[in-house]
DNA sequence: AAACTTGTGTGCGTTATCGAGCATATGCTC
DNA sequence: GAGCATATGCTCGATAACGCACACAAGTTT
């Protein structure tokens, strides 16, 4: 991790080289340019009042985040918080024997780094880059005397924070409990949301990191979403070809992590969640009326 | 769940009875009576300042738990929140097929109920006691307030955010990668740890729901525990006889756990954990520096 | 074009946990 | 003490994911 290479242009990342003609339809599909070079193209940062905004813009520096660029070690320091633009960031756990698991995606609609503000200097996760893009950065101290400095902005940094909580514990029922192809589409679903087009750069490999799952494992996964016609991939890039089948083979963890954060952002469409707010209901089933529960008889 | 019971008494529980003359020397052994009846039992309400203690306690409201009683329900509003003094009460992800997981364990170090602070009036998850004892409950409008006063109040609430936060995270890695046997343990000692005896209540069935597994699974993982000598239980009851024995055999989930909540408290001793902090290099590995990983080359 | 790195496909035996069913024991209630 | 609810013990086949080994393919470097 190179200090000096922080700001290097994205555009020119491992795995992501200029395409040459069109082999396939799908692959050959331009990318939207929305760059998002402007700070409200974090959701965050667009909801903040006119006042903390401009505050805030002086101090906030563009950086360019190719994959595989951890933000936040393990236990380590947080020297700056980061507010994705155009970039998608996981927080992993890892444990001793080096096995890992991605916890929670963040992108455009939040914040990476909440420690600051939470008052503590380190946290035990780290933060990695698993789509290249851009993001702003701010100073961790200066994050934490906005924090403060109370209004809207605490509000809604606590508010994320909350909503991230919530990404951390459905994924980990979601480890323990759902399949691994449901679990890729999960995966799959939450790094399309926050990326501009249906295009992931992403490797088996990678994938099989962030869900603690092995290489084989995915290939297996996703070989049957490519039967179905569902994805397409090769060598690492996948495109995402019918993102309604995608949806319905998910596990009910990614429903419930969307509408969560789509409560953050009340102005955001919520058409395609739709269908899933109608079962939001079984969701929320306490503990007590659920079969086979072993709290019974004791209220 | 009924409003009326609210306040019964704890010492008459399901499982709880007083005991007959000790038939085995470990069951018998008599709880301490450290019923922590005073607000300062709880870790985090005793580190206030005195001018926010003053002013939190003619609104606290002194409650007794029965095990299974549910604080929180999962998507439910928080009227409510809990600063347990002697109870434990785990925080559950439920899913829609019934199946279940505690992503953290809260005892007198921290509070039931963090939502309304975070800027949310419900949370996915729900608040079960799992250890009957006592604490003191407080409107969510009220410690909302409080909590907008700022302070040392603020503060600690945060962090204690901050902290519940890497357990739910240590506890769904735990949930991927850990056998049964090693959560077992981590399970037992987060609980032992907010209790004031060596005995818990528990049936193998409430822990097969924690755990979200089998109670057959925890059946075979507790006998094998009984056979080395670490443990007794009998219908419900569990004795914990070699403690060290124990934290030998939990993964390095607790460990990871534990030093995080010992953080918020400097004031608690840290002997028991001693070994662990040796070894805390090892946990704060970085994710770039582990073996096989596929984020090498990318800086 | 050749060599090389890296990503994907596949097969095979191993393992932990599951699901279901049933047996036994414990401790409460009457 | 008898009856009963419930906690625990045990078995068996099924299954998802593991660990390993290797073949092959795609794309990069020389």
């Amino acid at each position: 991790m190179n200090a000096a290479t922080v700001c290097d242009d994205v555009r020119r990342l491992p795995g992501q080289r200029p395409e040459r003609a069109g082999k396939s339809a799908v692959f050959s599909t331009t990318v939207p340019r929305v760059d998002r070079q402007d700070p409200a193209g974090n959701l965050l940062l667009a909801a903040l009042t006119a006042a903390d905004y401009g505050q805030l813009l002086p101090i906030l520096e563009p950086v360019a985040l190719p994959l595989g660029r951890v933000l936040h070690e393990a236990g380590g320091p947080r020297h700056y918080a980061y507010f994705p633009t155009s970039s998608v960031v996981v927080l992993v756990n890892t444990l001793r024997n080096g096995a890992s698991t991605a916890l929670a995606v963040a992108g455009n609609e939040g914040v990476v780094g909440i420690s600051p503000f939470m008052g503590s200097e380190s946290a035990s996760y780290c933060a990695v880059v698993l789509g290249a893009g851009h993001a702003y950065r701010i100073s961790c101290t200066a994050l934490k005397q906005a924090f403060e400095r109370g209004g809207k902005l605490q509000y809604l940094l606590l508010r994320y924070a909350q909503a991230l909580m919530t990404q951390m514990m459905q994924t980990g029922v979601c480890n323990r409990f759902h399949a691994l192809d449901q679990q890729l589409c999960r995966l799959l679903l939450l790094n399309l949301d926050r990326l501009p087009s249906n295009r992931l750069v992403l490797t088996q490999e990678l994938i099989g990191q962030m869900l603690g799952v092995r290489r084989e494992g995915v290939t297996e996964a996703a070989g049957k979403l490519k039967a179905r016609g569902t994805i397409q991939y090769r060598r690492g890039h996948i495109a995402v070809i019918d993102r309604a089948a995608l949806e319905a083979s998910a596990c009910e963890c990614y429903a419930v992590v969307k509408l969560e954060y789509d409560r953050l952002n009340p102005v955001k469409s919520q058409a395609a969640i739709t269908p899933v707010l109608q079962r939001r209901q079984e969701f929320t089933k306490p503990l007590d009326q659920i079969a086979g529960n072993a709290f019974a008889g004791f209220h």
